[in-house]
DNA sequence: TATGAATGAGGCTTCATTCAT
DNA sequence: CATGAATGAAGCCTCATTCAT
């Protein structure tokens, strides 16, 4: 991504160690010597210790929203269905891919931090945005049931963050961690099970279902 | 609680900072100063602030399993259907009587901080412990469906928690934080249509269905 | 000494203590816990911790010019000679059964604090003033050599601390600690050598030799 | 010494402070006023005031063995008569040119704290080993008379510490403090006197004695 | 006489940052 | 670009002492 060893670095010691210890928990001094580097480039490149949290809060929501936002351009030619699922099995994906750093900023959001708060508030509003999207054109084509938008939004963004926040268990039910190969496979056939049965009206889903079986 | 008042103050002051602003993010100033209270007064009274912090996580901790444990006592004599329920709406009370202690410490649980890992592991157990006698107890008298007992747990623990961790969005769904009045009972019909629906098997489901109506 | 439990508890430990961690290196949290006894009696005792630290001084510096005071009173009617010895014994006795205080005295008075300087510097006045009477009155009778009167008060006040700055060093050589019964009775033959060998004109040494024979 | 003036202005004031009012007198706060420098020095360069206490105590032992070891090396080509006596004045001179450290390390070393012992006890083992060395020679080539060798070492110890430990009495008897001009010279004379005169041999003292009329 | 609570001062250390090189 | 030195603020904790009981 960013073309400087030195910089890239500095973000993958500080997305390890964020992880473990939390921000307050993690000093700039851990973070330099896990990544090999004298401390002074911390400022040097992220302007302070904050800079840094912000360069990994921003980075991982724009990634987080492009993989929403280019499912959103599609739903004019694409059914609402088909598009939850994609940009669901799109967003697990880049999150089992930066793992660490998710669960770090879902973890992080839980704090009422100011400091997060203002950084992250705007991705946050176009996250709903999408999602709304979405799930609005469902009901009006008929698709998907008229439940509130807030609780079925509410439940997709636990579903989507869960397994990252609580790894160990996932462990445990399926031998599975979030980071391994085969967790998006299991983890999408409970989701589409979800979003089949609770989500989709009758129609939707049993045809949904033809498609899968052929 | 305890008769001193410092003590307590301490205590409370603690509690509210730390789930704000989390534990390594609050100092000892901090909470001294919310308390109106010298900060020796701290090492005083818990030996430091990590002190504080096993205060804290000992004394939800206590509380919790108490009424968990209560509810496992009276399997003999009652249904587990119902033990769960009460179990359930025992623990859903007292979280919700303490909502910021509730939410900082399953926050906290979330970071693999060691410190807190040593002092609650112990805790963890009891409670998957007292959760599996009585949902083992409902699959042997045919009232539960034999579904993994570690994904019936996760499910049960993300229930009780969700509230106290995502308040802001319940609010949003319907109208009321987890710490208000009427929480509880909103809150209690969500839970138990999964008792019946998901965890039970269909003659337990209808005949308690029943009983609820007459 | 005192008749008060608490009190002389007080002192014991401070003793101790001070021998084994200095007196700046020891709290009074450190004493009151060594003697099971509250904190707030050491200021109620003492009027806090200097005033224990003058307490010990005090004490040991007037059971030692005592000690030595005594046989000066005696010069009238005994020889320096014998004087000089049955001081040097006594003190040595004393300190025999204050080993612990001897040593901490000993060895903070090699630390120029204003503290402990104001407290003793009477005391040390005191002291050479005795000393001084006892080796002049030898002089003058023609039992002791006339060297530097500095000098010798130097080697005899080496030679009086010595065993209990360095009692590691007497097991080694006489496998004796300084606290043990034998210690007395070996140590003083080194001393009474130097006294009849360094210090006595020739003369008074053989007299004194015979004396010893017969 | 080390190019790093701050570095070296800290170990200045340190001993200077060490010596004056003990280790555990001393604050850092004290240190660094003292050395016209930033508190947080001390931690840097020496993490902590132990890591200071470690550096000067290692620092004067390295110097004090060098000292004394390269005369051990010279025994083969050299009397061990002329050895000791050259060995001590080396040393001296060295003491003379560190006489604060001096002081404060051989006092510290009375007081029996953990920390110390465990720095300083294996130069003492090496001490030991060279003083030994030069003295069982001299007694297996006649020179030195057959005395037990802890005796020996321990009033040599002795006579090579107390200027420094009792600068003050040397002043009253010579009118000279240790870190003047020709202390060195006149304290050897009374060291060589035990040398020649206690320690050695009458042969031995003799031809030496001759040696240094000629 | 003895105690536990409470305090303000000061202890040592770590923090994030800046700056000259 | 990268570094090591240096700093002031703030971190947590212990200190000796006081006071009401």
């Amino acid at each position: 991504m960013s073309r400087n060893k030195t910089r890239s670095d500095i973000i993958e010691a500080a997305v390890e160690l964020f992880n473990t210890k939390g921000y307050a928990g993690t000093s700039v001094r851990d973070i330099s010597k896990k990544a090999n580097v004298n401390v002074a480039n911390i400022s040097y490149y992220f302007k302070g210790k904050q800079g840094l949290l912000e360069e990994c809060l921003t980075s991982f929501f724009e990634m987080y929203l492009t993989n929403l936002e280019k499912e959103v351009f599609l739903l004019e030619t694409t059914s609402p269905h088909e598009c939850l699922k994609r940009a669901i099995r799109n967003i697990l994906t880049f999150q089992r891919e930066n793992h660490l750093l998710t669960r770090f900023v879902w973890r992080e959001v839980t704090i009422d931090s100011q400091i997060v708060r203002e950084i992250i508030s705007s991705y946050l509003v176009k996250e709903r945005y999408f999602f709304k999207s979405i799930i609005e054109k469902g009901v009006q084509e008929g698709a998907f049931v008229n439940l509130p938008i807030s609780l079925v939004i509410i439940q997709l963004k636990s579903m989507l963050s869960m397994p990252f926040l609580n790894s160990q268990y996932l462990r445990e039910v399926w031998q599975v961690f979030p980071h391994e190969k085969y967790f998006i496979d299991k983890y999408m056939v409970l989701i589409e099970r979800w979003i089949d049965e609770t989500l989709s009206t009758p129609t939707t889903a049993i045809n949904m279902d033809k498609k899968g079986v052929i």
